[in-house]
RNA sequence: GCGCGGAUGCCCGAGCGGCCUAAGGGAGCGGCCUGCAAAGCCGUGAUUCGCGGGUUCAAAUCCCGCUCCGCGCUCCA
């Protein structure tokens, strides 16, 4: 079984499933008010690594990542721009898929809307009042987070500690009975958005959809909560208050992965200020971002810069060609190699390791392909295949889509060489690179690439 | 102030007590292949892992101190 570093326990442990081959996993998603960014990217990312890996090893995962689809964020933006937040809320979803979609990430199993979950919220807060862990306020309705023994849980801290924070604390509820307490339903101003509650028309708060929706979908004490570091606090924290003040067993296992930095001047000035998904993906093979984080720890924080994007091109032109070399050679996998794979992933989701296993087969099959050892090199290139597939890498074995004027450069430089004349032959190889393409001259004749 | 995490070759980035005279990728250099290239292959590159102590037969890996850096304690993936 996989393990993973648990931010509850503050250490590497294994997965401890709730029911025997079946993995069950919530991820916060994301709240729909504008694109998608890099660092929504890399979340989406590592937890789709993550999910193909486990169900590649045979488990059942039930992958479930919500829509925040009413906030104040998406209310801000739409009376800034005198827009129905409704109307917001449903195109950055629609480009939020799409974009997703762009980088192979599957889709959760379940993507619930804080929207469809307003009576369940409702509910909670309801039965929390009841046992008088929430208390309502001429503004709204907050939880007492005194109330909760173990409170700062998932950042080692105590509610002393937490309190004497440097952080400036939001002024909205000064009614609060303690600073720390957050609000769990927020009364609407005229003109906001409003659903009805026993105490007055109102939204839920941020941290009350996550609590309600993945004990709904996935049950009690289910086994992965996930999301970004930033969400450690308060997010998570007030989600797990919620289950714990209202008696019910939530997350078993907390995994939180680093942050994309790119704070850095070579950031700003190559990427010419590239921070969401949707432009990455324009500028550079979007394979080339899960490439990158594929490359390095999830825990660790990562700086995408255009070098790094770049080194990840330049890798992945290497992983195609090797694709294509491959393609004829499909048989079966090298076991003790996958094997090394499952166990290298499941110490804390060592992608590295991985990535590294996979290289040394794909620099295998090459060497073995050169030597003439077909049938070694079909099983070196199978294994190292699989893991591509099971990463979400997918690899370019096709040629390209060659135009006509191209391919007439290549049937003339071929005659050129057949008559040995060197010169004209490189002359029309400069006229592909003029138009940018390159030519391979391999055993099985010239094959055409664009640069 | 409290808490969490970092500092590894030209760059990115693994490793977390012996298999490390430190993976993998990118870039460089030398060679093979090639008409020349490209692709591919082979070789080459940190005697050293922020600094100073310590533990140990053995440390990049553990402990103590220090210096820088990032992050959280407020909305955020």
């Amino acid at each position: 079984m996989i393990s993973l570093y648990d931010t509850a326990r503050g250490q590497v442990a294994p997965l401890k499933l709730r029911d025997p081959g079946r993995v069950s996993m919530y991820v916060c998603g994301p709240t729909v008010y504008g694109p998608p960014h890099i660092g929504h990217g890399r979340q989406t990312l590592v937890y789709d690594i993550l999910r193909r890996f486990l169900t590649w090893s045979g488990l059942e995962v039930t992958f479930v990542s919500n829509v925040t689809d009413i906030d104040d964020k998406i209310i801000n933006r739409a009376a800034d721009e005198d827009r129905e937040w409704t109307e917001i809320a449903t195109k950055c979803e629609a480009i939020w898929w799409k974009s997703m979609d762009s980088y192979n990430v599957l889709r959760p199993d379940h993507t619930p809307h804080a929207t469809e979950y307003v009576e369940e919220m409702v509910d909670l807060i309801g039965a929390l009042i009841a046992g008088g862990s929430a208390y309502v306020t001429t503004d709204g309705v907050y939880l007492r987070v005194s109330t909760v023994p173990d409170y700062g849980l998932l950042t080692n801290q105590n509610l002393d500690d937490l309190l004497e924070g440097g952080g400036e604390r939001s002024l909205v509820g000064t009614e609060k009975e303690s600073p720390a307490d957050f609000v769990l339903w927020k009364f609407s101003k005229p003109g906001e958005p409003a659903w009805p509650s026993p105490w007055g028309e109102g939204r839920p708060g941020w941290h009350t959809e996550c609590v309600v929706m993945s004990l709904d979908l996935l049950g009690e004490g289910f086994d992965l909560h996930t999301g970004g570091l930033d969400l450690v606090f308060p997010h998570h924290e007030n989600e797990r208050a919620q289950a714990v003040a209202n008696g019910q067993r939530f997350a078993r296992h907390w995994m939180h992965h680093g942050f994309v930095e790119l704070e850095g001047e070579k950031m700003s000035k190559s990427l010419g200020n590239v921070k969401n998904l949707l432009d990455l993906a324009q500028l550079y093979d979007p394979r080339a971002y899960r490439l990158l984080i594929l490359q390095s720890h999830y825990r660790s924080p990562i700086e995408v810069t255009d070098t790094s994007l770049n080194n990840a091109v330049a890798a992945l032109g290497r992983l195609d060609s090797f694709a294509r070399r491959a393609a004829a050679l499909a048989t079966e996998s090298d076991p003790t190699t996958l094997s090394e794979f499952r166990s290298v992933m499941e110490n804390d989701l060592d992608t590295a390791g991985a990535v590294d296993l996979m290289f040394r087969k794909v620099r295998e099959t090459n060497s073995l392909l050169d030597s003439k050892d077909i049938e070694a090199a079909g099983i070196a290139a199978a294994t190292a295949l699989e893991i591509a597939t099971v990463l979400g890498l997918e690899l370019n074995a096709e040629g390209e889509v060659v135009p006509e004027e191209v391919a007439a450069l290549v049937v003339r430089r071929t005659a050129a060489r057949a008559a040995k004349d060197w010169a004209e032959a490189d002359e029309i190889r400069d006229e592909l690179t003029t138009a940018g393409w390159t030519v391979e001259d391999g055993a099985q004749g010239p094959v055409p690439r664009r640069l």
